[in-house]
DNA sequence: CATATATTATGATGATCATCATGCAATAAT
DNA sequence: ATTATTGCATGATGATCATCATAATATATG
């Protein structure tokens, strides 16, 4: 064998870490394999023996990036709770560093337009997130739960998105605050009213 | 001259629908300037008599699409208030036409990585749609309205997203569901309790 | 009816896209 | 020390990208 072993898994790991933050900076379309093959330290002949298409790395790269970011939300929620989760994403340092950031807040509607494969993928991390996020509620039936984590995850990833889209400094900021005592809001309120009408 | 007067501002009033539902739909790098000129029927060379470049044609899409989004939303509350804006805007239907939909729910993340002069539109956009949610609000003092229409906004627009990139049906219609009932939720609370931490 | 001109079409620019076939070099196995 | 093999590099594929220069064409003006 030409390289040591485990050469090539972790040349496919650094691909995979390059990968999540250039995808989450400059979205999906806008990178190419070849830049980013150069940006790994690689050129771009080598990438189809480690991945049979894009959108296989695509799938890894989000993957990895959600479950660093879970992880560092459970890491919030050891001394914070819910509060800290909800303060340590809608934080401005978390807008103003969004190749590190939530995979959701930077590619959501880009990954909707994607194949079902890569969908199903996304999926299961945003039920993973919804469920983190509803075991730091007050305890109510799993169900109520459930749908205030939907909501409050919703608001935190919508204020995020937006906040780092508009030009305005204060609003941004303002975006931010709101979104933080909103959500607090929803989390205290315990259960959100359920609503009778089925529009 | 060669075509009756008007022709042209017709023909751009044209590419810049086809643009918009085309953005919507396929994301702003996914759609290329020849295959959008084919759309509307016509080629590739006369784009740049109309535009001096794609990122101007961005602009004019999504000031298209978001002041047509917002009179929906004003006509969605003439007879419904607040709460038909939030019914409207987070219907399954909604979900499924994204071509037609809110353009922030489509092209927020992406915009956000476009040069300032487009974010600076769409900043006045949001702002614009900010001031209807919040004018909708029972009355208070201005400053709390607005604080609670960014929340608003935040949570309709990220319910919406998540709703359209998930494969789970019925994940998806809860999000939709549970979006409606904090949204509202959060409009009858009247103001959210302000947070004394600064961080 | 003839001509000037406004609008779109044709075609080319060099760059980059995803993907793959082949070649090379270095180490592991002998 | 020699050989076999593995991981990456080189280079090519045809397609599409945004942008622009020039040509064709049809109508409005004279």
């Amino acid at each position: 064998m030409r390289y040591e072993k485990g050469h090539k898994d972790a040349t496919r790991k650094h691909i995979v870490k390059v990968a999540s933050e250039r995808f989450r900076r400059d979205g999906v379309e806008a990178v190419g394999v070849a830049g980013l093959m150069a940006d790994a330290g690689l050129t771009h002949g080598g990438f189809y023996s480690h991945f049979a298409s894009k959108e296989e790395l695509v799938r890894a790269a989000t993957v990895d990036a959600l479950e660093g970011g879970r992880a560092q939300l459970a890491r919030a929620a050891i001394d914070g709770g819910l509060e800290g989760i909800v303060r340590a994403y809608l934080r401005p340092a978390h807008r103003d560093a969004s190749a590190r950031g939530c995979a959701f807040a930077a590619l959501t509607p880009e990954i909707a337009r994607h194949p079902r494969a890569t969908r199903a993928t996304f999926t299961g991390e945003f039920k993973a997130h919804v469920d983190l996020i509803a075991s730091h509620l007050p305890e109510k039936d799993a169900g109520e739960n459930q749908r205030a984590a939907l909501a409050i995850f919703s608001l935190m990833m919508g204020a995020l998105q937006l906040a780092r889209a508009v030009v305005d400094k204060d609003l941004s900021d303002r975006i931010l605050q709101s979104g933080t005592d909103a959500a607090l809001a929803l989390a205290n309120a315990g259960a959100v009213a359920r609503d009778g009408v089925s529009s």
